[in-house]
DNA sequence: GTGAAGTTCGAACAGTGTTCGGAAACCATA
DNA sequence: TATGGTTTCCGAACACTGTTCGAACTTCAC
């Protein structure tokens, strides 16, 4: 169980074992997250993290109450970079135009899937049995953070009042964003696990969304849109990799 | 490996081992079925296989070389059993107007995945590690059979040849299916990992699906045509399942 | 300094996939 | 029908896995 400050609690100084919990925590998410992208979810074991960070299988008990508990922090944690990553793609390109601006979104969740397939599986399909994320649960506020950045171009442009960056969108405001999400999740869900490998799928992915775009109704996205975004991938992308790996 | 006559072979006729090699071959295939389903693709095991057929866990080996190919044949019957819904589904509705054709796939598909979670994750990402479905494999063609019956209406209708029904489709003749295909694919796979449940999901699947035959020029499909479907479901779905587990 | 709380470890248990050698059963052929 | 080769089956073993328990050891708050 990853310890949080709890709002309630009164304020006290970190102590001695506190650093070392909480560093110890963030190197096993780390290593887990190494061999998760390294083989997929079935090679993160119990018995392995505890050899790379030198202890015993027992004593990693201390930290997280089991493999279950351990692939939910890893969850959120994976939820947190992909949120990250739409974050920023949106943030740098806020200037841009509308159609341009509703194609950043699909572009930086596709680009982020196909370079973290396992974790992209990880997060969006049930590799453990019976296990459903609970209605209040961090896992749902975790996935709007992922798809504010994507939708608020749209809200933005669609709605009277304008969006703040900290409010989280409500249902109604979900709901026409449905079919978009629809769309280019599959499209790279099926792309992520191989199944489009027999077509050019970069360019059926950026001719699907532009279509969808028109379809909609908003302008088109310029030409020079997703080579701008690959080139900007490109520079900043690097950087906050080594944010995800957290060392 | 599941023996099966190879076309250049002296046809002799079956011996008793023969038989009763396909026949547990059937039997552990339908056992290791029913544990998918039970608890996902992490709950199929070796041991627990030859415990189910009460033989030896090395005897197993004699039919399987390993846990992997017993998965590939897994899937290859998965796909078999995707297919025949889709299939069964078109088949029941040829006779309807153009929109209910069109909606009738993506019906089925979700009614299949919805009614069978695991098996649609085992079949559409991966679960082990480094796996990919080799170009000629049998797995394409299990899944163009999956498709061939959802896309027949559009293809039927826009194309100026007729389709038969045996003969694949090109990849030309796919790609313009691969934005409805991404998009009820997307919304599905959302739904089956219970990314949806905090929405009425059944009204938005097909309110996303009826806004996307409008978009691209197709005839809207009747109000009654969901329920009709489930209907269908109702009486003719009970059949197929036994098909399934082979047994 | 003292008592409580947190941390670490070795040992053990039950479970897993897989390999190997030998003993049966089967089957085609002489 | 007898023979020889192939196929099937099993017990034992190996190297793993996640998890529990109890006892030592360290750190913390008072």
């Amino acid at each position: 169980m990853a310890t949080t400050q709890q709002p309630g609690e009164t304020m006290r100084s970190e102590t001695r074992r506190d650093r070392h919990r909480r560093e110890l925590v963030d190197q096993l998410c780390a290593e887990a997250g190494r061999q998760l992208a390294a083989g997929g979810a079935g090679s993160v074991t119990w018995r392995g993290l505890a050899r790379a960070v030198g202890m015993s299988p027992a004593s990693l008990y201390t930290y997280f109450h089991g493999l279950d508990e351990l692939f939910t922090e890893l969850i959120l944690r994976t939820y947190a970079d992909l949120a990250a990553a739409t974050h920023d793609a949106e943030v740098a390109h806020r200037d841009d135009e509308l159609g341009d601006r509703i194609l950043i979104g699909p572009l930086a969740y596709r680009r982020w899937a196909l370079d973290h397939r396992p974790e992209f599986n990880l997060v969006f399909t049930d590799q453990l049995p019976g296990y459903a994320a609970e209605p209040g649960g961090p896992t749902i506020e975790a996935q709007v953070a992922v798809f504010r950045p994507i939708a608020r171009p749209i809200i933005q442009h669609s709605g009277a009042r304008s969006v703040s960056a900290t409010e989280p969108f409500n249902d109604d405001e979900m709901r026409p964003f449905l079919g978009l999400w629809g769309l280019f999740h599959g499209l790279v869900s099926l792309e992520v696990n191989h199944h489009l490998d027999w077509l050019d799928s970069t360019a059926g992915f950026e001719s699907q969304m532009r279509w969808a775009i028109n379809a909609l109704g908003y302008p088109p996205a310029s030409a020079r849109c997703v080579t701008q975004f690959e080139t900007w991938v490109a520079f900043a992308g690097g950087d906050r990799e080594r944010h995800y790996n957290g060392d």
